[in-house]
DNA sequence: CATACGATTGACT
DNA sequence: GTCAATCGTATGA
């Protein structure tokens, strides 16, 4: 089932293990491609690794919106990345889309990856890739019916999950802040 | 206007 | 293990 914009405007550091074992899925012209969540990361306000750290740019926008929306950017100027808005309206926080494992449509994942399996959406710009994600959907409601979403299956998230230091960033990277589920 | 850099990935030694 | 790819954004002249 849908999950609610009051669930997401909840603080990201809550939301961010929260979102543990949720599917995304996105339809595109009738075709599925859909992952169970398994890594995300908090990005909060006044955080010095975060987009919105120095306030509201053209880029950062779609953060100090409405939870429960999609912030999409282009890392490297190669990877697109996923973020879901968290917290309240204006206070700039997300959580991104580490890690997924593939549920449903696998063939088109393998199509858009050329990579081994293990490898298809092991990471953020991989799985963006692996399920179509593009800049395009930077600001996607995905409490809307098309699209992209985030769903409740009824799996719950871990009970115990694994926290560590946030990746791949310069700035506060010591900050517990990433969450993973344990390898089954 | 010019330029340095990044919430990454994949290829290569 | 190391390192290049690649370009929008931020920052400074």
């Amino acid at each position: 089932m849908a999950l609610s914009r009051d669930w997401f405007a909840r603080d990201a550091t809550v939301v961010a293990p929260d979102l543990l074992n949720k599917v995304l899925r996105v339809v595109d012209d009738g075709e599925v491609a859909s992952g169970r969540i398994i890594e995300t990361e908090a990005y909060l306000p006044d955080d010095p690794a975060s987009h919105t750290y120095k306030g509201p740019t053209e880029r950062n926008r779609v953060m100090f919106g409405p939870a429960g929306h999609l912030y999409v950017y282009l890392s490297y100027g190669i990877h697109r990345c996923a973020n879901v808005v968290t917290g309240p309206t204006g206070s700039g926080q997300a959580v991104l889309l580490r890690a997924v494992t593939p549920i449903d449509g696998l063939t088109r994942m393998r199509q858009r990856r050329g990579r081994p399996d293990r490898e298809l959406s092991n990471g953020p710009g991989k799985l963006c890739a692996a399920l179509g994600i593009e800049l395009d959907h930077d600001g996607h409601d995905l409490l809307g019916r098309s699209g992209i979403s985030i769903l409740d299956d009824g799996t719950a998230p871990p009970a115990t999950p694994r926290i560590g230091p946030r990746v791949g960033i310069t700035r506060a990277a010591d900050a517990p802040l990433r969450f993973r589920t344990p390898l089954s």
